[in-house]
DNA sequence: CTGCAAAGTTGCAGTGAGTGCAGGATTTTA
DNA sequence: TAAAATCCTGCACTCACTGCAACTTTGCAG
Protein backbone atom coordinates (compact mmCIF):
# COMPACT_ATOMS: atom_id res chain seq x y z
CA UNK A 1 0.00 0.00 0.00
CA UNK A 2 1.99 2.91 1.36
CA UNK A 3 3.91 4.30 -1.33
CA UNK A 4 6.75 6.93 -0.30
CA UNK A 5 8.18 8.20 -3.91
CA UNK A 6 9.52 11.53 -3.58
CA UNK A 7 10.82 12.06 -0.21
CA UNK A 8 13.19 14.06 1.57
CA UNK A 9 15.73 12.97 3.68
CA UNK A 10 14.09 14.16 6.94
CA UNK A 11 10.52 12.49 6.12
CA UNK A 12 12.12 9.36 5.63
CA UNK A 13 14.08 9.47 8.78
CA UNK A 14 11.04 10.22 10.50
CA UNK A 15 8.89 7.55 8.74
CA UNK A 16 12.39 5.55 10.15
CA UNK A 17 12.11 5.98 13.63
CA UNK A 18 8.52 5.27 13.21
CA UNK A 19 8.29 1.92 12.23
CA UNK A 20 11.39 0.78 14.44
CA UNK A 21 9.76 2.07 17.76
CA UNK A 22 7.13 0.13 16.45
CA UNK A 23 8.50 -2.68 15.54
CA UNK A 24 10.27 -2.24 18.90
CA UNK A 25 7.86 -2.11 20.87
CA UNK A 26 5.90 -5.18 19.30
CA UNK A 27 8.43 -7.11 19.72
CA UNK A 28 9.57 -6.39 23.06
CA UNK A 29 5.44 -6.82 24.25
CA UNK A 30 5.68 -10.24 22.64
CA UNK A 31 8.26 -11.16 24.10
CA UNK A 32 8.23 -10.14 28.30
CA UNK A 33 4.40 -9.09 28.30
CA UNK A 34 3.44 -5.52 28.28
CA UNK A 35 4.08 -4.87 32.06
CA UNK A 36 7.25 -5.66 31.62
CA UNK A 37 8.71 -3.60 29.10
CA UNK A 38 9.04 0.16 29.68
CA UNK A 39 9.16 3.29 27.24
CA UNK A 40 12.76 3.23 28.10
CA UNK A 41 13.54 -0.96 27.24
CA UNK A 42 11.56 0.53 23.53
CA UNK A 43 13.07 3.67 22.73
CA UNK A 44 16.88 2.25 23.57
CA UNK A 45 16.07 -0.70 20.95
CA UNK A 46 14.82 2.02 18.81
CA UNK A 47 18.03 3.43 19.44
CA UNK A 48 16.66 7.16 20.05
CA UNK A 49 16.01 8.62 23.59
CA UNK A 50 13.12 7.97 25.35
CA UNK A 51 11.98 11.64 25.42
CA UNK A 52 11.85 11.40 21.69
CA UNK A 53 9.31 8.12 22.37
CA UNK A 54 6.63 10.91 22.72
CA UNK A 55 7.25 12.82 20.15
CA UNK A 56 5.80 10.02 18.26
CA UNK A 57 3.32 8.01 20.02
CA UNK A 58 1.42 8.82 23.12
CA UNK A 59 2.45 5.99 25.14
CA UNK A 60 3.27 2.11 24.94
CA UNK A 61 -0.19 0.79 23.62
CA UNK A 62 -0.57 3.01 20.42
CA UNK A 63 3.59 2.20 19.93
CA UNK A 64 1.80 -1.53 19.30
CA UNK A 65 -0.91 -0.80 18.11
CA UNK A 66 0.94 0.96 15.61
CA UNK A 67 -1.82 3.47 14.56
CA UNK A 68 -1.77 4.35 11.00
CA UNK A 69 -2.87 8.17 10.37
CA UNK A 70 -3.70 7.83 6.84
CA UNK A 71 -5.55 5.00 7.76
CA UNK A 72 -8.81 6.82 8.40
CA UNK A 73 -9.20 9.28 5.39
CA UNK A 74 -8.28 5.79 3.30
CA UNK A 75 -11.36 3.96 5.05
CA UNK A 76 -13.54 7.11 4.35
CA UNK A 77 -12.53 7.34 0.67
CA UNK A 78 -12.94 3.57 0.23
CA UNK A 79 -16.54 3.90 1.24
CA UNK A 80 -17.12 6.67 -1.13
CA UNK A 81 -15.21 4.88 -4.48
CA UNK A 82 -17.87 1.81 -3.90
CA UNK A 83 -19.93 1.51 -7.09
CA UNK A 84 -23.30 3.24 -6.25
CA UNK A 85 -25.22 0.25 -6.92
CA UNK A 86 -23.95 -1.63 -3.48
CA UNK A 87 -26.07 -0.34 -0.11
CA UNK A 88 -24.64 1.13 2.55
CA UNK A 89 -23.73 -1.95 4.68
CA UNK A 90 -22.40 -3.49 1.52
CA UNK A 91 -20.16 -0.35 0.35
CA UNK A 92 -18.95 -0.61 4.09
CA UNK A 93 -18.36 -4.36 3.91
CA UNK A 94 -16.59 -3.88 0.48
CA UNK A 95 -14.52 -0.99 2.15
CA UNK A 96 -12.93 -2.80 5.42
CA UNK A 97 -12.32 -6.05 3.50
CA UNK A 98 -10.31 -3.74 0.96
CA UNK A 99 -8.19 -1.77 3.36
CA UNK A 100 -7.64 -5.69 5.60
CA UNK A 101 -6.62 -6.97 2.35
CA UNK A 102 -4.05 -3.77 1.25
CA UNK A 103 -2.94 -3.95 5.30
CA UNK A 104 -1.87 -7.18 5.36
CA UNK A 105 -0.40 -7.61 2.17
CA UNK A 106 2.31 -5.18 3.42
CA UNK A 107 3.34 -6.74 6.20
CA UNK A 108 1.51 -10.06 7.14
CA UNK A 109 3.86 -11.32 9.96
CA UNK A 110 4.00 -8.24 12.10
CA UNK A 111 -0.08 -7.61 12.50
CA UNK A 112 0.29 -12.00 13.45
CA UNK A 113 2.36 -10.70 16.07
CA UNK A 114 1.07 -7.87 16.83
CA UNK A 115 -2.62 -9.22 17.04
CA UNK A 116 -1.18 -12.42 18.90
CA UNK A 117 0.39 -9.70 21.70
CA UNK A 118 -3.06 -7.55 21.39
CA UNK A 119 -4.67 -11.07 22.02
CA UNK A 120 -3.03 -11.25 25.59
CA UNK A 121 -3.93 -7.63 26.50
CA UNK A 122 -7.32 -6.76 26.38
CA UNK A 123 -6.15 -3.19 27.59
CA UNK A 124 -5.08 -3.15 23.84
CA UNK A 125 -7.92 -4.61 22.91
CA UNK A 126 -10.29 -2.27 23.78
CA UNK A 127 -8.02 0.78 22.09
CA UNK A 128 -7.85 -1.62 18.79
CA UNK A 129 -11.01 -0.08 17.11
CA UNK A 130 -13.50 1.57 19.00
CA UNK A 131 -10.30 2.98 21.03
CA UNK A 132 -9.12 4.31 17.53
CA UNK A 133 -11.71 7.51 17.76
CA UNK A 134 -10.25 9.11 14.86
CA UNK A 135 -10.90 6.35 12.66
CA UNK A 136 -14.54 5.41 13.67
CA UNK A 137 -14.94 9.21 13.44
CA UNK A 138 -13.52 9.44 10.07
CA UNK A 139 -15.55 6.21 8.99
CA UNK A 140 -18.79 8.21 10.51
CA UNK A 141 -18.19 10.93 8.01
CA UNK A 142 -17.88 8.77 5.03
CA UNK A 143 -20.95 6.72 5.91
CA UNK A 144 -22.85 10.08 6.34
CA UNK A 145 -21.52 11.72 3.05
CA UNK A 146 -22.87 8.66 1.27
CA UNK A 147 -26.07 8.34 2.30
CA UNK A 148 -27.01 12.04 2.39
CA UNK A 149 -27.39 12.20 6.14
CA UNK A 150 -26.01 14.48 9.09
CA UNK A 151 -23.03 12.80 10.98
CA UNK A 152 -24.58 12.70 14.21
CA UNK A 153 -27.24 10.37 13.17
CA UNK A 154 -28.20 7.37 14.50
CA UNK A 155 -28.09 5.17 10.99
CA UNK A 156 -23.79 6.11 10.89
CA UNK A 157 -22.96 6.12 13.88
CA UNK A 158 -24.55 2.49 14.67
CA UNK A 159 -23.34 1.46 10.93
CA UNK A 160 -19.87 2.27 11.98
CA UNK A 161 -19.59 1.62 15.64
CA UNK A 162 -20.88 -2.60 14.54
CA UNK A 163 -18.58 -2.25 11.70
CA UNK A 164 -15.92 -1.59 14.37
CA UNK A 165 -17.55 -4.57 16.65
CA UNK A 166 -17.38 -6.92 14.08
CA UNK A 167 -13.68 -6.32 13.18
CA UNK A 168 -12.70 -6.77 16.65
CA UNK A 169 -14.65 -10.15 16.68
CA UNK A 170 -13.05 -11.03 13.74
CA UNK A 171 -9.62 -10.25 14.49
CA UNK A 172 -9.87 -11.95 17.76
CA UNK A 173 -11.38 -15.30 16.60
CA UNK A 174 -8.17 -14.49 13.95
CA UNK A 175 -5.40 -14.62 16.44
CA UNK A 176 -6.88 -17.84 17.51
CA UNK A 177 -7.70 -20.35 14.40
CA UNK A 178 -5.44 -19.36 12.18
CA UNK A 179 -8.05 -18.86 9.23
CA UNK A 180 -7.60 -16.06 6.74
CA UNK A 181 -8.65 -12.87 8.41
CA UNK A 182 -10.64 -11.49 5.50
CA UNK A 183 -12.88 -15.08 5.37
CA UNK A 184 -13.11 -14.58 9.32
CA UNK A 185 -14.67 -10.87 8.47
CA UNK A 186 -16.77 -11.44 5.75
CA UNK A 187 -18.64 -14.17 7.81
CA UNK A 188 -19.15 -11.43 10.74
CA UNK A 189 -20.19 -9.11 8.97
CA UNK A 190 -22.54 -11.53 7.03
CA UNK A 191 -23.83 -12.49 10.14
CA UNK A 192 -24.42 -8.67 11.17
CA UNK A 193 -26.02 -8.03 7.59
CA UNK A 194 -28.62 -10.89 8.38
CA UNK A 195 -29.94 -8.76 11.68
CA UNK A 196 -28.21 -11.23 13.88
CA UNK A 197 -30.86 -13.64 13.13
CA UNK A 198 -30.40 -17.10 14.96
CA UNK A 199 -26.83 -19.04 13.83
CA UNK A 200 -27.08 -22.15 12.48
CA UNK A 201 -27.13 -24.66 15.18
CA UNK A 202 -23.99 -27.05 15.00
CA UNK A 203 -23.73 -30.67 16.37
CA UNK B 1 -32.56 -2.16 41.74
CA UNK B 2 -29.77 -2.64 43.91
CA UNK B 3 -30.68 -4.45 47.37
CA UNK B 4 -28.27 -4.07 50.19
CA UNK B 5 -30.37 -6.05 53.12
CA UNK B 6 -28.54 -8.04 55.36
CA UNK B 7 -25.54 -6.70 55.34
CA UNK B 8 -22.48 -6.14 57.95
CA UNK B 9 -21.31 -3.13 59.09
CA UNK B 10 -18.30 -3.78 56.68
CA UNK B 11 -19.60 -4.14 53.22
CA UNK B 12 -22.02 -1.40 54.18
CA UNK B 13 -19.08 1.29 54.30
CA UNK B 14 -17.09 -0.41 51.59
CA UNK B 15 -20.49 0.50 49.09
CA UNK B 16 -20.22 3.73 51.13
CA UNK B 17 -16.66 4.71 49.77
CA UNK B 18 -16.68 3.12 46.94
CA UNK B 19 -19.84 5.56 46.07
CA UNK B 20 -18.77 8.34 47.93
CA UNK B 21 -15.60 8.02 45.76
CA UNK B 22 -17.05 7.74 42.61
CA UNK B 23 -20.04 10.79 43.14
CA UNK B 24 -16.88 12.62 44.03
CA UNK B 25 -14.71 11.79 40.73
CA UNK B 26 -18.05 12.53 38.34
CA UNK B 27 -18.40 15.58 40.29
CA UNK B 28 -14.80 17.05 40.04
CA UNK B 29 -14.29 15.80 36.66
CA UNK B 30 -17.30 17.76 35.41
CA UNK B 31 -16.42 21.04 37.10
CA UNK B 32 -13.05 21.29 35.93
CA UNK B 33 -12.30 18.59 33.41
CA UNK B 34 -10.40 15.22 33.78
CA UNK B 35 -6.66 16.53 33.67
CA UNK B 36 -7.75 18.95 36.06
CA UNK B 37 -8.24 16.35 38.47
CA UNK B 38 -5.69 14.17 40.81
CA UNK B 39 -6.69 11.12 42.37
CA UNK B 40 -5.69 12.98 45.13
CA UNK B 41 -8.34 15.39 44.67
CA UNK B 42 -10.95 12.95 44.57
CA UNK B 43 -9.81 10.56 47.26
CA UNK B 44 -9.73 14.06 49.83
CA UNK B 45 -13.18 14.71 48.78
CA UNK B 46 -14.29 11.53 49.81
CA UNK B 47 -12.27 11.81 52.68
CA UNK B 48 -9.94 8.56 52.28
CA UNK B 49 -6.06 8.05 51.90
CA UNK B 50 -5.10 8.23 48.10
CA UNK B 51 -3.73 4.88 48.34
CA UNK B 52 -7.17 3.74 49.40
CA UNK B 53 -8.46 5.19 46.23
CA UNK B 54 -6.57 2.38 44.35
CA UNK B 55 -8.41 -0.53 46.65
CA UNK B 56 -11.45 0.33 44.89
CA UNK B 57 -10.68 1.45 41.00
CA UNK B 58 -7.79 1.14 38.65
CA UNK B 59 -7.77 4.69 38.01
CA UNK B 60 -9.53 8.15 37.95
CA UNK B 61 -11.23 6.84 34.27
CA UNK B 62 -12.85 3.79 36.36
CA UNK B 63 -14.10 5.74 39.08
CA UNK B 64 -15.71 8.15 37.17
CA UNK B 65 -17.83 5.56 34.85
CA UNK B 66 -17.98 3.74 38.39
CA UNK B 67 -18.45 -0.03 37.07
CA UNK B 68 -20.69 -1.56 38.85
CA UNK B 69 -19.10 -5.30 39.52
CA UNK B 70 -22.24 -6.72 40.08
CA UNK B 71 -23.11 -5.70 36.64
CA UNK B 72 -21.86 -8.24 34.42
CA UNK B 73 -23.42 -11.47 36.24
CA UNK B 74 -27.09 -9.12 36.71
CA UNK B 75 -27.26 -8.92 32.85
CA UNK B 76 -25.96 -12.38 31.89
CA UNK B 77 -29.04 -13.31 34.80
CA UNK B 78 -31.37 -11.32 32.41
CA UNK B 79 -30.14 -12.45 29.37
CA UNK B 80 -30.84 -16.46 30.75
CA UNK B 81 -34.53 -15.25 32.71
CA UNK B 82 -36.04 -13.67 29.39
CA UNK B 83 -39.08 -16.23 27.97
CA UNK B 84 -38.09 -18.86 25.74
CA UNK B 85 -40.21 -17.84 23.10
CA UNK B 86 -37.68 -14.93 22.06
CA UNK B 87 -35.20 -14.93 19.64
CA UNK B 88 -31.66 -14.57 21.24
CA UNK B 89 -31.11 -11.35 20.35
CA UNK B 90 -34.62 -9.93 21.32
CA UNK B 91 -33.94 -11.87 24.31
CA UNK B 92 -30.40 -9.60 24.70
CA UNK B 93 -32.44 -6.79 23.46
CA UNK B 94 -34.95 -7.18 26.38
CA UNK B 95 -32.33 -7.52 29.02
CA UNK B 96 -30.37 -4.58 27.84
CA UNK B 97 -33.27 -2.47 28.65
CA UNK B 98 -34.42 -3.65 31.20
CA UNK B 99 -30.90 -2.96 32.58
CA UNK B 100 -30.86 0.30 31.81
CA UNK B 101 -34.51 1.08 33.29
CA UNK B 102 -33.30 -0.26 36.59
CA UNK B 103 -30.32 1.42 36.71
CA UNK B 104 -31.72 4.75 35.74
CA UNK B 105 -34.16 4.39 38.45
CA UNK B 106 -31.82 4.53 40.78
CA UNK B 107 -30.43 7.32 40.38
CA UNK B 108 -30.91 9.50 37.34
CA UNK B 109 -29.20 12.61 37.91
CA UNK B 110 -26.01 11.19 38.48
CA UNK B 111 -26.24 9.35 35.48
CA UNK B 112 -26.82 12.34 33.27
CA UNK B 113 -23.76 13.70 34.62
CA UNK B 114 -21.59 11.47 34.01
CA UNK B 115 -22.66 10.61 30.43
CA UNK B 116 -22.29 14.63 29.88
CA UNK B 117 -18.78 14.13 31.15
CA UNK B 118 -18.51 11.26 29.08
CA UNK B 119 -19.04 13.21 25.65
CA UNK B 120 -16.38 15.57 26.56
CA UNK B 121 -13.92 12.92 26.77
CA UNK B 122 -13.06 10.29 24.31
CA UNK B 123 -11.19 8.54 26.00
CA UNK B 124 -13.79 7.48 28.36
CA UNK B 125 -16.08 6.45 25.90
CA UNK B 126 -14.05 3.78 24.70
CA UNK B 127 -14.04 2.42 28.30
CA UNK B 128 -17.70 2.95 28.68
CA UNK B 129 -19.12 -0.63 27.33
CA UNK B 130 -16.41 -2.00 24.76
CA UNK B 131 -13.85 -1.25 27.41
CA UNK B 132 -15.66 -2.84 30.11
CA UNK B 133 -13.80 -6.12 28.98
CA UNK B 134 -15.74 -7.98 32.21
CA UNK B 135 -18.96 -6.89 31.27
CA UNK B 136 -18.88 -7.56 28.05
CA UNK B 137 -17.24 -11.35 29.08
CA UNK B 138 -20.28 -11.94 31.70
CA UNK B 139 -22.41 -10.84 28.05
CA UNK B 140 -21.05 -12.96 26.03
CA UNK B 141 -21.07 -16.06 28.57
CA UNK B 142 -24.96 -15.72 29.13
CA UNK B 143 -25.73 -15.37 25.24
CA UNK B 144 -23.63 -18.68 24.58
CA UNK B 145 -25.45 -20.29 27.45
CA UNK B 146 -28.42 -19.67 26.41
CA UNK B 147 -28.06 -20.30 22.25
CA UNK B 148 -25.60 -23.53 23.15
CA UNK B 149 -22.74 -22.21 21.78
CA UNK B 150 -19.42 -22.58 23.19
CA UNK B 151 -18.27 -19.08 24.77
CA UNK B 152 -15.43 -18.23 21.50
CA UNK B 153 -17.63 -18.85 18.96
CA UNK B 154 -18.71 -16.05 16.78
CA UNK B 155 -22.17 -15.21 17.28
CA UNK B 156 -22.28 -14.91 21.09
CA UNK B 157 -19.04 -12.43 20.84
CA UNK B 158 -20.50 -10.85 17.53
CA UNK B 159 -23.77 -10.01 19.33
CA UNK B 160 -22.60 -8.90 22.95
CA UNK B 161 -20.02 -6.73 20.85
CA UNK B 162 -22.88 -4.99 18.37
CA UNK B 163 -24.82 -4.50 21.40
CA UNK B 164 -22.25 -2.62 23.14
CA UNK B 165 -21.55 -0.37 20.09
CA UNK B 166 -25.21 0.36 20.28
CA UNK B 167 -25.72 0.82 23.75
CA UNK B 168 -22.53 3.54 22.74
CA UNK B 169 -24.46 4.97 20.46
CA UNK B 170 -27.85 5.43 22.11
CA UNK B 171 -26.02 6.93 25.28
CA UNK B 172 -23.95 9.16 22.97
CA UNK B 173 -26.81 10.40 21.32
CA UNK B 174 -28.83 10.38 24.97
CA UNK B 175 -26.31 12.71 26.21
CA UNK B 176 -27.20 15.55 23.12
CA UNK B 177 -30.86 15.41 22.60
CA UNK B 178 -32.92 15.05 25.71
CA UNK B 179 -34.69 12.13 24.49
CA UNK B 180 -34.88 8.96 26.56
CA UNK B 181 -32.32 6.83 26.74
CA UNK B 182 -34.76 3.88 26.67
CA UNK B 183 -36.35 5.25 23.66
CA UNK B 184 -32.94 5.71 21.78
CA UNK B 185 -31.46 2.40 22.67
CA UNK B 186 -34.71 0.88 21.70
CA UNK B 187 -34.52 2.31 18.40
CA UNK B 188 -30.47 2.37 17.84
CA UNK B 189 -31.09 -2.09 18.61
CA UNK B 190 -34.10 -2.38 16.26
CA UNK B 191 -31.89 -0.94 13.13
CA UNK B 192 -29.02 -2.91 14.44
CA UNK B 193 -31.57 -6.24 14.16
CA UNK B 194 -32.82 -5.07 10.94
CA UNK B 195 -29.59 -5.77 9.72
CA UNK B 196 -28.12 -2.35 9.15
CA UNK B 197 -30.92 -1.70 6.27
CA UNK B 198 -30.96 1.31 4.52
CA UNK B 199 -32.61 3.75 6.66
CA UNK B 200 -35.76 5.65 5.66
CA UNK B 201 -34.72 9.01 3.98
CA UNK B 202 -35.71 12.16 5.57
CA UNK B 203 -36.08 15.71 4.48
C1' DC C 1 29.46 26.54 -0.56
C1' DT C 2 27.76 29.23 2.99
C1' DG C 3 24.57 30.96 6.08
C1' DC C 4 19.90 31.12 7.86
C1' DA C 5 15.46 29.16 8.98
C1' DA C 6 12.75 25.17 10.04
C1' DA C 7 12.27 20.93 12.17
C1' DG C 8 13.91 17.09 15.02
C1' DT C 9 16.40 15.31 19.07
C1' DT C 10 17.88 15.30 23.58
C1' DG C 11 18.53 16.20 28.64
C1' DC C 12 16.53 18.02 32.69
C1' DA C 13 13.29 18.90 36.01
C1' DG C 14 8.92 18.18 37.75
C1' DT C 15 4.03 16.29 38.47
C1' DG C 16 1.27 12.53 38.93
C1' DA C 17 -0.15 7.54 38.34
C1' DG C 18 0.14 3.16 40.26
C1' DT C 19 2.15 -0.78 43.34
C1' DG C 20 4.24 -3.51 47.25
C1' DC C 21 4.84 -3.68 51.93
C1' DA C 22 4.14 -3.38 56.76
C1' DG C 23 1.98 -1.50 60.83
C1' DG C 24 -2.25 -0.04 62.94
C1' DA C 25 -7.30 0.09 63.40
C1' DT C 26 -11.84 -2.07 63.01
C1' DT C 27 -15.11 -5.61 62.31
C1' DT C 28 -16.29 -10.47 62.48
C1' DT C 29 -16.30 -14.78 64.47
C1' DA C 30 -15.51 -18.10 67.88
C1' DT D 1 -13.28 -11.01 75.17
C1' DA D 2 -9.61 -12.90 72.46
C1' DA D 3 -8.23 -14.48 67.90
C1' DA D 4 -8.75 -13.99 62.99
C1' DA D 5 -9.95 -11.71 59.02
C1' DT D 6 -10.26 -7.52 56.68
C1' DC D 7 -9.57 -2.85 55.73
C1' DC D 8 -7.08 1.68 55.93
C1' DT D 9 -3.03 4.22 55.76
C1' DG D 10 1.71 6.04 55.19
C1' DC D 11 6.05 5.28 53.00
C1' DA D 12 9.07 4.37 49.43
C1' DC D 13 9.70 3.40 44.86
C1' DT D 14 9.22 2.88 39.67
C1' DC D 15 7.47 4.53 35.65
C1' DA D 16 4.48 7.55 32.54
C1' DC D 17 4.24 11.78 30.62
C1' DT D 18 5.01 16.99 29.76
C1' DG D 19 7.18 21.72 29.23
C1' DC D 20 11.25 24.01 28.39
C1' DA D 21 15.63 25.16 26.64
C1' DA D 22 19.75 23.93 24.38
C1' DC D 23 21.73 21.52 20.54
C1' DT D 24 21.97 19.08 15.98
C1' DT D 25 20.44 18.04 11.50
C1' DT D 26 18.11 19.06 7.21
C1' DG D 27 16.18 22.19 3.69
C1' DC D 28 16.72 26.16 0.97
C1' DA D 29 18.18 30.07 -0.83
C1' DG D 30 21.69 33.45 -2.11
Amino acid sequence: MTTHAAEGLRDRKKRQTRTALGHAAVRLVAERGLDHVTVEDISAAADVSPRTFFNYFAGKEEAVLGPDPEAGPRLRARVLAQPAGLSTAAAVRAALLEEVAAELADDRELWLLRMRVVQQHPVLLAKLFSGGEALERDLVAGIAERVGLPADDTYPLLLAAAAGAAFRVAVTRWSSTAAPLHDLLAETLDLLAAGLAEPPRRS
